[in-house]
DNA sequence: GTATTTGCAAAACCTTTGCTCGGCT
DNA sequence: AGCCGAGCAAAGGTTTTGCAAATAC
């Protein structure tokens, strides 16, 4: 069955090749920011015929046709993450490492406006925030974000999507 | 004569050699975000007995007294600029890779509320805008930011500190 | 059929490190 | 004399690439 990102594969006039399929089902089924390394991992598991350099063209390909974004969140390693139309943003904690993903449209509009101040357009953003938990106790937060290291919640439908929304 | 660097460094008891001394010069007079290599070739011009290595160990160590700050920007190589004490981020023009400083009041607040919201205290926290030059004409902005790629206008004294006041 | 993609291994790239020598205290 | 830092070159880790063989359209 075809993966959402080998649609987007496809619709881009990519040729679908078998690693290609499999890398993008990777990704489709991924809720975390995986690297290349556990990309390869993930893909072996599914068909031990591929090999890292075709992993590395992949995720390299699917980043220059805008399916997926590349992050680098430190550890020399770039993650890569499908493009999200509503942008979103990173905290990470700095003791797991694990990854929350956030939105916040004050936060959106504050950087369109900081951006006109300087005279630009505003092409894009990086915001990561490092933190570190608070005692459950002490905080007006409900500490549903789960312990599952790295997760990565998203998408207005799935429940747990960590949301800002002022 | 005595560098700033220079004096933040015998302030935490570095032993200053010649090269260090030489680097600390350089990053001193720094007015953008080296990287190693650049950092190496205008150390290289003021004695050329120093080696890349020694740069390399050198901005490690400044980095880890908190003398230095270490940015990526992307591009695979770090980049150095000396430690502010308010916070300030980076907008990038996508065209020129010109870097410019800007700093936002308001921001710092949002941020620590979304921290707190996400059950986090907030560490520290990377910004960094990606943005295309408007038409002077067409925006309220005064254009005030100078045409000499990547300057780092800084410091309340200095004219030119691009900064977002709200 | 033909242009693209893959696998493999080598190369490239940035950064760190082992070791010996040199310089400062 | 003793230590710490520097230089050099080699190693380290991640990512890219050249080339021949395999594959998609």
């Amino acid at each position: 069955m075809e993966s959402r990102i080998e649609r987007l594969c496809v619709d881009r006039g990519l040729k679908m090749t078998g690693q290609r399929r499999v890398v993008a089902r990777v990704l489709s089924e991924a809720s975390d920011h995986p690297d290349v390394e556990e990309l390869y991992h993930r893909a072996a598991a599914l068909d031990s015929r591929i090999s890292i350099a075709t992993v590395y063209r992949t995720v390299r390909l699917l980043e220059e046709k805008g399916i997926l974004e590349r992050r680098d969140f430190g550890g020399g390693r770039a993650r890569y993450e499908p493009t999200e139309h509503g942008h979103h943003h990173h905290l990470i904690d700095v003791e797991t490492g694990r990854v929350i993903e956030f939105q916040d449209s004050e936060h959106e509009r504050l950087m369109q406006s900081i951006a006109r101040r300087l005279g630009f357009s505003l092409v894009s953003l990086r915001l990561e925030l490092f933190g570190r938990r608070l005692d459950e106790a002490a905080t007006g937060a409900d500490g549903s974000a789960k312990d599952n290291a790295d997760s990565r919640p998203r998408g207005a439908a799935k429940p747990g999507t960590v949301r800002v929304s002022r």
